[in-house]
DNA sequence: AGCATTTTAAATGTCAGACTTTTAAATGTA
DNA sequence: TACATTTAAAAGTCTGACATTTAAAATGCT
C-alpha cells in the first residue's frame, strides 16, 4: 500500500484500489481505523478532498464506515452477509435488465441452483422455514393479490425453500439469482389458471419438504420451471402480436 | 429524484442514493448523461465538493462512468457481466475471510452449486472449454507447482467446467462461490498424493464430459467434495496440534 | 474522593472559489 | 474539402475555511 506514481490519471481511485488491496490482503483488519483524512492527504501527497473521494468509494462497497467526532475516522468494515445480499440483489437486477438476457437464460439460471438446494432443503429445512412457505402459499391464493405481489410472494417462497439448505453461503451466491429476477418475472401477467397450477406446485414442493423427499421437489422445480417459460413465451408472444398489429 | 430533505445527514450518500435508485427504477437509462457536476449541485443545493463524493460512490459501484473534457460528464454505465464478476468474486472473498465461515460451509456451498451446473455442461460444453480442463489437469500434474498455483489452476478448472453450462447468469452466481474460496483452499497443503487424487478426480471429470456423462461428472464432484473437505480437516488438526503443543 | 458538568480538541462533513487538464466542437485557413 | 487552431465545457484537483459531532479531558461541586 501507499504507493501512489505521479501519473496524473484519477488520484482518488487509485488511493482507493491501493487501500482496498490492502484490505483483501488483509494488512488492514476488521474494525482497524485507518489514518485521518488529513493524515492519508499528507501520506498520499494529495489534497483532503481527494482522500475523501477515495474513502466514498470505499464506503459505497461497505468496506469502511465513517465516524464523526473525536477519535472517529474511517475504519475497516466487517462485510456481513445481510449487507452483501442487498449489494447482489441489486447488481443482479441491473445486469439483468441492462444486458438483454432472455427470460429463459435467467430463468434456467434461477431453478437450476435452486434445484441443487433441494436435497439439503429435504434435510435441513426447519419448521419455521416450512410455515414460511406454507403462508405464502396460502397468500398466492388470494383472489385480489396483484402480480407485482404474487410475484414477491413468489420470491419469498423460493428464498425460504434456498434458506432451508441451511448454508449462509448458498443463500447468498442465490439471493441474486432468484431475487434479482423478480422485475423480468413482473413482466408477466400471471391468469387466475395460471397463479393456480404455481401454488399446485409450490404444495407440492412444500409436501415434499415436510416429507424430507428431495426428488419430489426435484421433480416440481423442474415443471415449474418449464411451466415458468411457457408462460413467458405466451405473454412475448401476445406482446409481439400487438406491436406488430399497430405499429 | 432530486428530492432532498435538509436534515444534515451525510448529504453525499443521500444524493447518491437518489441516483442510484433512478436508476434501478429504469428513469435513467444506460448512456444517459447526468446533468454536470455543477448543474447538480445547483439543483441538490449542495456544493460540488459533496456532489463529486456522491458521484464517486455510483463510480465505485460500476453504476456510472466519467468523462472529461467538453461534451463529458457522468454517463449511467452498463453493467456487464465482466466487470460484474470481478466485484463478486471480491465480495465472495471479503465475506468467507471476515466472517468466521467454516471451511466445511464454504466447501459444500461451492460443490453443491457447481453440482447443479453438471448436467448442463455435460450437455453443452464447448471443445475449447474442455481443452481448457485438459490444460489445466495437466498443469495440476507438474511437480515442481506451488500449493498457490495449483489452487488456482484448481479455480480455473473448475471455471471452465462452470462455464461449460453455456449460462452466463450461472457463470456470473458461481464466480463467487468458486474462486471466493481460493484464499481458504490456499491454507491447504497439497502433497503430491492427495495431488494425485485430485487431478484422477479431474481427469474423471473431464472424460465424464467429453462423453456427456452427467451422472459420472455429479458422483466425482461429490467424491472432489468430500475428499476437499477431509483434506482440510487434516491439515486443521494438525495445526491444531502444534498450536496445543507450543502455547 | 467521587460524580456531574463544562470545556476542549480531534475528526468528519460541508462550502466557496480558483486553477489545471482533457476533449470535443467551432472556427479559420490553405 | 481537409487540416490546423482556437475556444469552451467539463471533470479533476487544490487551498483554506467553517460547521458539526463526539469522546475525552478538565473543571467544579458535593
Amino acid at each position: 500500500m501507499k504507493i501512489d506514481p505521479t501519473n496524473p490519471a484519477d488520484l482518488s481511485a487509485q488511493i482507493a484500489k491501493a487501500i482496498k488491496d490492502a484490505i483483501i490482503a488483509g494488512q488492514l483488519i476488521v474494525d482497524e481505523r485507518l489514518p485521518s483524512e488529513a493524515e492519508l492527504s499528507e501520506q498520499f501527497q494529495v489534497s483532503r478532498p481527494t482522500v475523501r473521494e477515495a474513502l466514498k468509494r470505499l464506503a459505497a462497497q461497505s468496506l469502511i464506515r465513517t465516524q464523526r467526532g473525536a477519535s472517529g475516522g474511517a475504519f475497516v468494515n466487517r462485510l456481513d452477509f445481510q449487507e452483501a445480499y442487498g449489494q447482489q440483489i441489486i447488481t443482479s437486477t441491473l445486469l439483468l435488465s441492462m444486458n438483454a438476457v432472455s427470460f429463459e437464460t435467467a430463468c434456467e439460471a434461477r431453478y437450476t441452483l435452486e434445484r441443487a438446494c433441494a436435497s439439503l432443503s429435504a434435510q435441513r429445512r426447519s419448521p419455521d422455514q416450512l410455515a414460511t412457505m406454507r403462508a405464502e402459499i396460502h397468500r398466492q391464493g388470494q383472489p385480489g393479490l396483484s402480480d407485482e405481489s404474487f410475484c414477491a410472494s413468489d420470491v419469498a417462497f423460493h428464498r425460504a425453500l434456498v434458506d432451508g439448505a441451511g448454508n449462509p453461503v448458498i443463500s447468498y451466491q442465490l439471493a441474486g439469482a432468484v431475487e434479482g429476477m423478480q422485475p423480468l418475472m413482473n413482466m408477466i401477467t400471471f391468469t387466475a389458471r395460471s397463479r393456480e397450477h404455481i401454488v399446485a406446485l409450490h404444495t407440492a414442493i412444500a409436501d415434499a419438504l415436510e416429507a424430507r423427499d428431495s426428488t419430489v421437489v426435484d421433480g416440481n422445480l423442474i415443471e415449474l420451471c418449464d411451466y415458468t417459460i411457457s408462460l413467458a413465451r405466451g405473454v412475448m408472444a401476445a406482446r409481439d402480436a400487438r406491436t406488430s398489429q399497430q405499429p
